[in-house]
DNA sequence: GGCCCTTGCACG
DNA sequence: GTGCAAGGGCCT
């Protein structure tokens, strides 16, 4: 009787047993189909000895595996990894395996699946549908499935346009192996600082074996070009190389810029890849063919054959860490993969993490730097504007010294970057007449107007609704105000100070796709915009040479809710935005408005002394036992009921454990007391460093019960704290 | 008694 | 996650 480890993708059930059929062959790690109930399932096989919690079942109840799924078992680094994450953020392993296997259908047999595309030819009977899904489709090619997902109809709408011949059938073969990236094809000239870091990580990746790292450089001296020559080693080794990156939208500059060094474009790994190419990425990932991946979070879990090198890029974003589902810090999980997969981790970053510095500080992590500029471009210079002291007009929010660089740079068809962290045109919208605001339904929080879709929108759940015309309260003609600033509000200042300016806005709102960031950066090089108002999405990885102008809007900003972070945050933002400044031959200035010209960040950023924020920023933390000298977590308890949120908070919170070392505070409605409909009450806990607050939360969480409708969340090293 | 809805639990 | 059986409420 051969007993069989199964971990299911199922987050609410435990490993299973099951019975290895004779003839039948699996190893821990292969892709097993079960059967569970009446139903079939996808699970993995792990080591017996594998969570010993586990309750088992006599050898009589044990159930055959159905089958065998011919790919790759997961390999060993992947598993250890899977069972540190669950361990680490005290999630189920299930929901950790689940991001492994990224797609149910990868798994799919077939090797070549049937998509369809327009033929051009008009349907025999035009109807509503069938105008709206063939008008949204237009060129693209997929599944009936995703065809029918695009187009916003049903199967059927699809199946009668293929009937009727407007659409045809190809048959995309999911084995076409992808292109390999030839390491000879361009290699760069690099200065000598760069050949020194260079040959260093070309070291590293030959040794194979675990070593962290900070590739530490100003804006703008060349760290991509460095680490490409890592990945041009692993290339040579026939090893794999995973780059990850914050944001989909830095994904397609990523892909050009490769292709120029390499000859052929990585693979890209990300939430917007088709049913059909995901299956194909996922098996070449699977089976070593994919050499260099290149994605955001969820590429981390994937599994990779021959994983020699990961790159990190920007690596201080906080965009790294996941705010749903299994709460990870890919950066930290990255690191860990390292340590399981005995390869090279670099974290790149202009601005690192004081964590990161921390890990350098105590000689764990090695660290490269990058002091200068690539090509004698020299750093901006940075000027502060007072904004007590010389503030623009009411109803305006660019100060006249940041106007007139504006005329000076625009004079010298140079090009100016506006940076403000938010989106839409006006975050709050009321009524003059009666003071109502427009609050979301389903959130606490207010509706931000977006003028450019003509909309109101909420940021935290999506919602929108049309713009209104009239107060819904007391409906009072012509009554209602926008209040603050957004992107889209200063871009309109701008064009009523500069008609004839090109302006052009860069928020997620108008890059939502590659294609979208591709046209910009064209437009941009291009010399097609004069001015750009951007949110974060700007401020990072864009190399412009005629951008010589930055102004920051309101530096201010960050500092609310004084987080933990909120300095650091600041800072690093700034910094990454006037990095783009100034970075080919022309120097660049940067201009910060600010009503607080005296705080910290502001003095360094001006000073331009990194090292001593740094340390001032770090001993604040020591002091505070903040991380990374101490330990936070959150629980986080949501209900649709909001009686039913607090009743259990109450519960959880009167269970608290006394621990030395352990801090508990709350609970207390969350500050977004409402998100997506659910109410929500939070827990904090602090922990001296040395305490295993896993374990604590463990303990304690295992002694209450909730029903299934309430979630209890747990966050451990938050980011988010509301 | 019959029917519907909610709830709890097993599923290996 | 989902299917099923048990239990409670309510109509006929």
């Amino acid at each position: 009787m051969s007993r069989i480890r199964v971990l299911t993708l199922n987050a609410a059930l435990g490993p299973l047993d099951y019975r290895l059929p004779h003839g039948m062959a699996a190893e821990p790690g292969s892709i097993v189909i079960v059967p569970l109930g009446p139903r079939q399932i996808v699970g993995v096989v792990w080591e017996e000895d594998s969570f010993p919690e586990t309750e088992t079942v006599g050898d009589n109840r044990l159930r055959p595996i159905l089958g065998v799924v011919d790919v790759p078992p997961l390999p060993a680094p992947l598993r250890r990894l899977i069972e540190w994450t669950a361990n680490y953020y005290l999630a189920s392993p299930a929901a950790v395996v689940r991001m492994a296997i990224a797609s149910v259908s990868a798994l799919e047999g077939a090797r070549t699946v049937l998509e369809y595309r327009a033929t051009g030819r008009e349907p025999t009977r035009q109807t509503e549908k069938r105008a709206q899904a063939l008008e949204r489709i237009g060129e693209r090619q997929g599944l009936v499935r995703e065809l029918a997902m695009i187009g916003g109809v049903s199967d059927a709408v699809i199946r009668g346009l293929i009937k009727d011949g407007v659409l045809e059938g190809v048959e995309v073969s999911i084995d076409t192996p992808y292109q390999e990236p030839d390491p000879a094809f361009a290699p760069v000239t690099l200065s000598h600082e760069q050949i020194a870091a260079a040959d260093r990580l070309i070291e590293l990746t030959r040794a194979e074996q675990f070593q962290p790292l900070l590739l530490d450089g100003v804006t703008g001296s060349g760290k991509t070009e460095v680490y490409f020559e890592a990945v041009a080693e692993a290339l040579r080794m026939g090893k794999q190389t995973l780059v990850l990156l914050p944001e989909i939208a830095l994904t397609e500059p990523f892909l050009t810029r490769f292709a120029k060094r390499f000859g052929h474009e990585p693979i890209a790994w990300h939430s917007g890849l088709r049913q059909s190419e995901r299956r194909r990425a996922w098996r070449a990932i699977a089976d070593g063919s994919a050499k260099v991946v290149v994605g955001a979070r969820s590429a981390l879990f994937l599994p990779y054959a021959r994983l020699g090198l990961i790159v990190v890029d920007e690596a201080h974003e906080t965009s790294f860490k996941q705010e749903d589902g299994v709460r990870y810090h890919a950066r930290d999980v990255a690191v860990m993969r390292g340590l399981w997969e005995q390869c090279p981790v670099l974290l790149a970053s202009a601005t690192p993490a004081i964590e990161t510095r921390h890990q350098v500080a105590l000689g764990r992590y090695e660290e490269i730097q990058l002091p200068a500029r690539y090509g004698g471009a020299v750093m901006p210079e940075i000027i502060a504007i007072d904004m007590t002291l010389a503030p623009p007009e009411r109803g305006r929010w660019i100060a006249p010294p940041l106007v007139k660089a504006m005329e000076e740079t625009l004079a010298k068809s140079e090009q100016a970057l506006l940076f403000l962290n938010r989106r839409g045109y006006a975050p709050l919208t009321l009524c003059r007449h009666c003071g109502h605001r427009f609050q979301c339904p389903n959130c606490t929080a207010w509706m931000v107007e977006h003028r450019l879709t003509h909309r109101l929108a909420c940021h935290h759940c999506g919602h929108v609704v049309p713009a209104p015309k009239e107060c819904p309260e007391c409906h009072a003609d012509d009554s209602l105000v926008a209040c603050g600033p957004g992107v889209e509000r200063i871009a309109d200042e701008v064009t009523a100070l500069f008609p004839h300016a090109r302006t052009a806005i860069v928020t997620s709102d108008t890059l939502w796709s590659p294609a979208k960031a591709a046209e910009f950066v064209r437009d941009v090089a291009g010399g097609a915009i004069d001015i750009i108002v951007g949110t974060q999405l700007v401020t990072k990885g864009y190399h412009f040479p005629n951008l010589t102008l930055v102004g920051v809007i309101d530096a201010d900003l960050g500092l609310e809710g004084g987080d933990l972070r909120a300095s650091e945050r600041t800072f690093q933002q700034i910094v990454q935005v006037s990095g783009r400044a100034g970075r080919g031959e022309k120097p660049g200035r940067v201009f910060i408005q600010t009503r607080l010209p005296e705080a910290p960040v502001i003095k360094a950023l001006l000073s331009g002394d990194s090292a001593r924020f740094y340390a001032t920023e770090t001993e604040g933390r020591r002091i505070a036992h903040a991380p990374p000298f101490g330990r936070f977590a959150a629980i986080i308890i949501s209900d649709e009921d909001p009686a039913v949120a607090k009743e259990v908070a109450h519960r959880i919170g009167n269970a608290r454990p006394k621990v030395e070392g352990v801090e508990i505070y709350g609970p207390a409605p969350a500050p977004l007391a409402v998100l997506r409909g659910r109410h929500r009450h939070r827990i904090l806990i602090h922990a001296r460093r040395q305490i295993d607050v896993q374990d604590v939360i463990r303990d304690w969480l295992g002694q209450v019960q909730w029903k299934a409708s309430t979630r209890v969340a747990v966050d451990i090293d938050p980011y988010s704290f509301v």
